[in-house]
DNA sequence: TGCGGTACTCACCAAAAGGTAAGCAATGGG
DNA sequence: CCCATTGCTTACCTTTTGGTGAGTACCGCA
């Protein structure tokens, strides 16, 4: 899931590997109402550490997921949001989310977690 | 994406832990009009070793999500299909399908492969 | 003068995911 | 008897992913 991989065996594959990953639902979700800075998501993501959500906001500034905006103030400001492409994703991934909000009480006992 | 992961932090996070990784959305897919046997699976899913492809079906299995049906026969018979869960997972990720496929060209452009 | 806040960057390591190749049990056919 | 088929299992290795902790540049403030 990384920021290669080659022609896709169908759509499902491609967004796959465009939202794939530990952290990259979690950032678009954070992202699904509005622009926020680095600091902002840091904090938002308990456990993230700073290399990890860099790597994360890159690749997906890179497939056009997110647009990021640097603002040349006294203390740095960079804020990120979601682009058209970042937002339609985002739309499609709510009943994913939806099926995992019904389920996880089933997929957590199962497991041993 | 493993068998195991503690409380999630939302339904996405949960049901990425549950559909994640290379093959198993393609597996599911594969599954969505019927069940299938081992060796068609692995001939349907180019590129899949036998060890990935059982390692991913005991896992969705485990899930809940596939069901294995063994036939005790002469050269041997198993099955796989998607279960009530199953199935609903897989229709939450119609939207995500759709979505890759659209954007398919874009991605495959952007990055290198 | 040195401290804190912001947004990184880098080097290094550990864990997990994935791939390769071989072997195994059961059995029917040549 | 030997081979092929099917559905696995196992050992070993490489690649990818994720995590830790340190360091940097910029500035304002006390």
């Amino acid at each position: 899931m990384g920021a290669k991989r080659g022609p896709f065996s169908c759509g499902l594959d491609a967004a796959v590997a465009v939202v794939g990953g530990k952290w990259k639902p979690l950032i678009l979700w954070e992202l699904h109402d509005g622009a926020r800075r680095f600091g902002e998501l840091r904090r938002s993501l308990r456990g993230i550490s700073e290399k990890m959500l860099i790597q994360q906001l890159r690749e997906l500034e890179a497939d056009g997921i997110v647009h990021r905006e640097v603002y040349r103030e006294v203390p740095p400001r960079v804020e990120y949001s979601l682009t058209e492409a970042g937002s339609s994703l985002n739309k499609a991934l709510l009943p994913l989310g939806d099926w995992g909000e019904e389920h996880m009480d089933h997929i957590t006992a199962v497991r041993g977690a």
